[in-house]
DNA sequence: GCAAAAGTGTTTTCATTACACCCATGT
DNA sequence: ACATGGGTGTAATGAAAACACTTTTGC
């Protein structure tokens, strides 16, 4: 490290907002703090960047420490850095966000966490540090990238439902939609695959289950269509 | 500083991405690095955010030393952490762009630079560390937020006709748009004045001249109106 | 009077919205 | 047989796109 100077008396962590989906709700992944500051509140699952360590890893390395879950979606979102956000020095952070099934997460113990804990993002008012801030800036930018690009699927399992799909949609952007018209754009977008595989044990019409069709997205993507809903 | 460990050995720098808008092409305010690394390349100006400064507050300082200008557009885009993205230690850096009206601008000298230019923005193909891609993801950002939101006129002077601001969309978004269309749509939406005032001394009929209408559009948008273009 | 850019409306095309009934399954 | 959610099409509305000529000024 050939410079040092009062500059390096800094630091960077990286704070990851997880979210995930469960029938109808949208959840964050909380931790209650172990120590001080703020011990015993709740907070955003988060660490300081390793001095090896890419910032995009840090976030990832976050994430399956407490989950397991690892290869899924995950956006950096925008860094907060004024200079008394941390009662115990200059750190600012990177916060990003994750989208989950919320079915493949194992919540694991940590050494920074008494509890960990899927929290509804309704009814959350309060975090530590500048926490909350954070959450309500990743979930605006939650709200717009879904609109412009085919990330909800990452919050349902591989296999699910256009009702499900619909449910998700609604929930995230908090208003609701038209089942035919929705269908109609979904369907015409050609991302999904019909799998020809229908649920099973429902005590209702059972629904056709479809799936994200990864490659044809790609392709369209690279003939200029854009995915918008 | 009451906690310090292996973690406080590295620093966080600010790079400035300065738009600006000349008769009808993009440039970007460059400069020409005094010392290593990369001496003598060109560069995004930057600093290093000092201990007691916000990250928006060293992105305005370091606007302000090179051009003179404040109480301008400006946004955070992006943060660049690559464990070796700077040669001589570890240094992320947090990208913003800011927009300016090239007329109000004086270059100033600078410590940091053998040279500052305004470049045009197709003509660079290489910058110092990891700055061209900074440049690409800001420009990216750029032609992004300049179709939903209006920050265009920040790129023109104060007045300015309706011909001036369509070859600026038309060179930020790399497309020709249609005079008919585009004027149709921008004086639809209800955020431009007209000054009752033409142009002068031109060598063809006289254009009307236009100033952005920010308290309308604050109105409008209080009530939902969202620009899009 | 010529060159140069300003200014102006209508038609066509396409996407979005609104809307209601029958179907398949479990109990 | 009933309750539950699944699945489907059409008409009306509004936004976007395509398109060409007249006007005003300086030289």
């Amino acid at each position: 490290m050939p410079f040092q100077n009062d500059f390096f008396k800094s630091a960077f962590s990286v704070d990851n907002i997880i979210f995930g989906f469960d029938r109808d709700t949208l959840k964050v992944l909380l931790i209650k703090r172990a120590y001080e500051p703020f011990s015993g509140e709740w907070a955003l699952p988060g660490d300081l960047v390793r001095p090896d360590e890419d910032l995009d890893q840090a976030a990832f390395r976050i994430l399956e420490e407490l989950t397991g879950v690892k290869d899924v979606y995950l956006d950096q979102v925008h860094t907060f850095g004024e200079v008394n956000r941390h009662p115990r020095g200059r750190v600012i952070t990177i916060a990003y966000y994750s989208l989950v099934n919320i079915k493949n997460v194992s919540i694991r113990a940590s050494s920074f966490a008494d509890k960990v804990a899927w929290k509804e993002l309704r009814s959350i008012s309060k975090l530590a540090f500048d926490h909350y801030e954070i959450m309500q800036t990743c979930l605006r930018r939650l709200r717009r990238d879904v609109k412009f690009q085919p990330i909800g699927f990452e919050l349902l399992p591989e296999k699910f439902t256009l009702t499900e799909l619909q449910r998700l949609y609604e929930s995230v952007l908090e208003k609701d939609l038209d089942k035919r018209n929705f269908r109609k754009k979904i369907l015409s977008m050609n991302v999904l695959k019909s799998l020809d595989e229908l649920q099973q044990n429902v005590a209702h019409r059972p629904a056709m289950l479809y799936s994200f069709d990864a490659e044809k997205y790609k392709l369209a993507k690279e003939q200029g269509f854009i995915f918008e809903l």
